[in-house]
DNA sequence: CGTAAAATTGACGCTAATCAAGGTCCGTGG
DNA sequence: CCACGGACCTTGATTAGCGTCAATTTTACG
């Protein structure tokens, strides 16, 4: 499979970070391209994760269903990020969902491939380990958010980490990159709509923020953090 | 260092899996023995994740404090548990704290040193993978508990995954064989213990399970499973 | 221009957090 | 042996926060 991405990107991802670019070539030669579009999905949760994959191109979103047929958002991956790293290597299916919301362009690798290369090379493995940690430690923080604060707070702390995440500097403040609607900011912070649409429409009458068209841009994100505290 | 634990458990350990014998030792000598009495921690959440435990014999409770001091359980760990695995390997802190609930034997070996290992031994790194990605699954399903479940169940369930951590059976049901305050449920469910406290009463009366001094026995398994789930 | 999806806003009621008061169990020391 | 203090637990009353529903408005897009 030949990838045509600059070698800088590649370089920037995290999984292939400290391996030589002839040891990268082999890698991806061994991977297989995949186009996702917007809609579709890399994977459903509850499949077997034979799978994973690293994203070139796009953003997608990985979300959880309950039974009752609720979406919990998870997060979101943009360019470099890894899908289904973190269970490729345990033989449990993927606890989440998959879902493109650009035209996405990853390589994958069938896991046994995947585990062949990382007892080859064993800098990917230690890449992997790394990653996964950084989305556990997240992960966690998240958790003990939903444990502990109100519901103000949790929507304070996501935009201001979807800020870190796809933050844009425009002329007025700083642009979160992404279509945001009220439903999934909602479903990343475990509350509903009404909830976050009352907040959103507060912030911005005290212009905290600005919202527009599943977009929002944030004017005083100072604000927002104090809001994210325990006062 | 010459740990004078049998073969068996540290085949068991899902770290040391298919891993040679000689191999094993090789590993294991290469790390530090440290004990931990009941009260005291592995490590506080901040610090610099420069060392990784293997919990050999003991339990340990894996807590995030909040600024605000409450504390929110992660989980606990028994023998053959990992401790710091999931950020040892990125250059971030410990993102909880790790406290002896008994007397705690364990491994441990320094960041570099388990990277230097990992490298040698590629299965090593493939078995944290593993390990980690099982926690991360979990995590992951408390986390979507928190967001759409309501306290009871939130309870319900935390119990039920209690017993098939620590569940003993007996005859009358089983034990969850850990010391379980009203104080730990509640900030392993993200409530406080006076729901706890009614909840479990109520369940006592009904004859679902029998609380008596810190320890829990689950009588009727299947009454909680039904109560896990929405209705 | 018309339809559907997304967002807003107010009203209502339930869930769960909080506060207060008291109880139980246990080890310690008089 | 019993009294005392502390940790842990229980229970009721109160209230704040939040989810839910309904009605309406706004926006996107064919």
């Amino acid at each position: 499979m030949r990838i045509t991405v600059d070698e800088e990107s590649l370089a920037r991802c995290a999984l292939l970070k400290e391996i030589s670019p002839a040891e990268r070539q082999t890698i991806l030669a061994t991977g297989q391209e995949r186009r996702v579009m917007p809609g579709e999905y890399f994977f459903h949760q509850g499949e077997a994760s034979d799978w994973l994959y690293i994203l070139l191109a796009g953003q997608v979103k990985l979300a959880q269903v309950t039974e009752a047929g609720n979406q919990v958002v998870i997060g979101y991956l943009g360019p470099g990020g890894g899908l289904g790293i973190v269970v490729a290597l345990s033989n449990i299916p993927y606890p989440l969902s998959a879902e493109a919301m650009e035209p996405c362009l990853a390589v994958g690798w069938e896991r046994e491939e995947m585990k062949a290369l990382m007892r080859r090379y064993p800098q990917l493995a230690l890449n992997s380990l790394g990653m996964v940690g950084e989305r556990f430690a997240e992960l966690q923080e998240r958790f003990r958010d939903l444990a502990t604060r109100r519901v103000e707070q949790r929507v304070a702390r996501a935009l201001l980490r979807l800020v870190r995440q796809f933050g844009k500097r425009v002329p007025q403040g700083v642009l979160i990159d992404i279509p945001l609607s009220r439903q999934s900011l909602a479903e990343m912070t475990g509350t509903n709509i009404y909830q976050v649409s009352r907040m959103v429409s507060r912030w911005e009458k005290e212009g905290v923020l600005q919202s527009d068209h599943q977009r929002i841009t944030i004017l005083k994100a100072h604000e927002l953090v104090i809001l994210g505290e325990d006062l």
